[in-house]
DNA sequence: AGCGTCTCTGTTAACGCTAACAAAATTGGT
DNA sequence: ACCAATTTTGTTAGCGTTAACAGAGACGCT
C-alpha cells in the first residue's frame, strides 16, 4: 500500500462510492454523473493515484505497450525510426517495449517476438527488412496486431514502407538530368529489401533512359564498405555518376574517390540515400535522398491501432515518398 | 483460453500437478522432484505455454520490465547506449521500455517517468546529461529502483558515467604530444555534464602542460555548429590543434578547414569524441576518444538490478574510462 | 397511483499468478 | 517398525482491475 501508492478501493473510499463507479469515471464510461465524476477526479488527484496497468492487463488481456522488435537500433534508419515511433505512441497513450535483435534470423526475432507476447502487448511493429524474417512472421498467432516496416512486400502481412523504387528513381533521374551517360550503383546487402528496391530503382530509371545498367557493386551499409567499391570505382576512368544505397556508403565512396585524387562533383558525381543530418557537411556536400520517418511511423502506428480496435487483422499496405536533396556532390560531366 | 493461450492450471491438468507445482518450476524453486519437474517442463512445451507477465506483475508488484528516460534516441550516443542496454537488459530476462522526452526539463522528465511508474517498470535508467533534469529526480518516489547515466555527478543518485574528464585529457595530450603550443575546443552545450567535463579534461591537459587554455568555442553536438566554429578557426592563422567534443563536430570544423583550403592534418590537426562508426572514414581519418557503451549498460544495469534485489537504493558511482584511437587527423605541427 | 424505461450506482465474479500455510510423502536414526 | 525432521506437494487467499449483472432512483405515460 505505503510502497505502491493507492489502489481504485482507495480512491473510492475517499469519494465516497464504488470502486467501480472509479473505473468508469477513468475510462469515460458516459453514465456517471457529472457531480461524482468531479468528486472520484478530485479524489484521484489528491492521492495521487495512478491506475496499474499490470491488473488492467490481466483482465483486460491487454496491456497499453506496443511491441518493437528492430535489429540495429544503432544505425540511423532503424533509430529515426524508433524514435519517431515512441514519441507517436506516447501521444495516444501507449509505452514502447523494445526488442533488439541481433540478427535478422528465423530463430531471434520469434525470441523477441516471444518476449513481447509474454508481457501481453497490444501489438507487435516489426522492423524487418530482410528475407529471412518472413518465416517468422507468418508462424505467429494471427490473433496479435502486427505490422511490418520494409518489410516483405510479398507477403501478407500489414506493411508500411518507404517508397525505396521511387527514391532510387528519383536519385538515377537526378544524375542523368545532369547529363551523365549511365550511373554506377553501390548497393547494401542484397538481402535487405530496402537493398532489392532501391536496385531496382536505379535500373528502371536507367533502362527508361535506354542505358543498359552496369552491374551494381555489393556493400553492407557501412562506410568501410562504401570506401572498398570506391577503390574500385576511383581506377575506372569512364565512371563519372555513382548512385549509393545509404549515405554512410557515400561518404566511404567520397573518401576513396578522394585519395585516389578524383575530385567530386568535377570528374565524377555522387548521390546517396537517407540524408543523415552529417550528409550537408560530407566534403563536399551530399546529394541525397530523404524519407520520412515521422511519415512511416504515423502510418504504422495508425494501422496497428485500427487493428487493435477493430481485432480484425487487415493486410493493408502503405507507401510514404522520399524526397530528394540537392546538395553539391552532382554536377554534369565534364566532356 | 483459445485467443489467450493457456494458463498455468491447463499446464498443472495436463502434468497431474496442482498449479502451485508449475509455479515452483517455473521460478526454479528448489524443492521440487526431478521426475516432477520434468513433467512440468514437457507439459509446457507441449502447450507451448507462456506465463502471463500482467499477472506476475499483479502479484509481485514489480514488472520483468526497465524503463528507460532518454533525450534524443537517434544522437549515436544514445542510440548505442540503448542498444547496449536492451541487450543487456534482455539477457537478464527484463524487457526495456523507452520513454523518450522531447525537452530535458523538468517536467517532461516527470511525465515519462509517471509513464514508467504507472506500467509498474522494476526499475528506471535515465539518461539525464543535463542541469534540469536533476531536479525532476530528486522528487521521485524514494523506493523506486533508479539509475542515472551520463547525469550530475553533484547529485546524491546513483550513476554510471563515461569518464569524460580522462577522455578530454588524453585527447588533448594527444595533440601536445605531438608538438602542439596549444589546443582549442569545440565544445557541446555547456549545460550537458558531457560538456563540462570535455572542458575540464581539456583544460586540466593544458594547465598541467603550462599552456593558458584559448577559450572554448560553443557548439551543440551538431556538424552544422561545428561548421560555423571551423569557419572562425580556419580564419586564425596560429591555430595548429583542435579538440572537438564529438566526431559530428569534427566533421564540421574538417569541411570547414577544408574549404579554406586549410590542410588536415598537415596544418592543423582535428581530434574528436565517440568515435562513430564512420570516424574511420572522414577526410582525413579521424582520430577520436571511443567511449565503452556496452560497458556503461552493463554497469547501470548491474546498479539497478542490485537496487531491484535488495531493496535497498544505495548510492553508488561507477566510472568507465574510455580510450584514445589514434588515425590520421594529428600531425606534429608545421614549423 | 401504477408501471415500464431510462440513467446511475453497487455487488460479485473472474483474470493468472505468487505467497503463506497445511498436508502428505519421504527420509533417517534408533 | 516407529517418531521426528525434512522434502515435496496441495489448498486457499489475495493482488487491482474490468465485465456482467442487479438494484435503486427519476421520469413520463396511461
Amino acid at each position: 500500500m505505503a510502497v505502491h501508492g493507492p489502489a481504485m478501493t482507495d480512491v473510492a473510499r475517499l469519494a465516497g462510492v464504488s470502486h467501480q463507479t472509479v473505473s468508469r469515471v477513468l475510462n469515460g464510461h458516459p453514465n456517471v454523473r457529472e457531480q461524482t465524476r468531479l468528486r472520484v477526479r478530485a479524489a484521484i488527484a489528491e492521492l495521487g493515484y495512478r491506475p496499474n496497468g499490470a491488473a488492467r492487463a490481466l483482465v483486460t488481456g491487454r496491456s497499453q505497450v506496443i511491441g518493437v522488435v528492430a535489429q540495429n537500433t544503432t544505425l540511423y534508419g532503424p533509430a529515426s525510426l524508433l524514435a519517431a515511433l515512441e514519441q507517436t505512441a506516447a501521444e495516444e497513450g501507449f509505452a514502447v517495449s523494445v526488442g533488439s535483435v541481433r540478427n535478422l534470423d528465423h530463430r531471434s526475432i520469434s525470441a523477441a517476438v516471444e518476449r513481447h507476447l509474454s508481457h501481453r502487448v497490444a501489438g507487435i511493429v516489426v522492423i524487418a527488412p530482410v528475407e529471412s524474417a518472413g518465416e517468422a512472421l507468418e508462424r505467429l498467432p494471427k490473433d496479435v496486431p502486427l505490422v511490418t516496416v520494409d518489410g516483405d512486400p510479398s507477403r501478407p502481412v500489414p506493411l508500411v514502407t518507404v517508397d525505396q523504387v521511387a527514391g532510387a528513381r528519383a536519385a538515377t533521374q537526378h544524375l542523368l538530368d545532369a547529363g551523365h551517360r549511365t550511373v554506377w550503383h553501390v548497393s547494401g546487402p542484397t538481402d535487405w529489401f530496402d537493398s532489392v528496391g532501391r536496385i531496382d530503382g536505379w535500373r528502371q530509371a536507367l533502362l527508361a533512359a535506354g542505358v543498359d545498367p552496369p552491374p551494381p557493386m555489393p556493400g553492407d551499409w557501412s562506410a568501410a564498405s562504401g570506401y572498398r567499391c570506391g577503390q574500385m570505382l576511383a581506377r575506372m576512368p569512364e565512371v563519372t555518376a555513382v548512385f549509393t544505397a545509404n549515405d554512410h556508403l557515400a561518404l566511404g565512396v567520397l573518401r576513396a574517390l578522394h585519395e585516389f585524387g578524383r575530385r567530386v562533383p568535377d570528374e565524377i558525381s555522387v548521390v546517396g540515400f537517407d540524408d543523415v543530418p552529417e550528409a550537408a557537411y560530407f566534403i563536399p556536400p551530399l546529394t541525397t535522398v530523404r524519407p520520412d520517418f515521422d511519415a512511416v511511423a504515423r502510418a504504422s502506428l495508425q494501422m496497428l491501432l485500427s487493428q487493435i480496435e477493430s481485432g480484425t487483422g487487415g493486410a493493408l499496405r502503405q507507401t510514404v515518398a522520399p524526397a530528394l536533396v540537392a546538395r553539391q556532390s552532382v554536377a554534369p560531366p565534364r566532356r
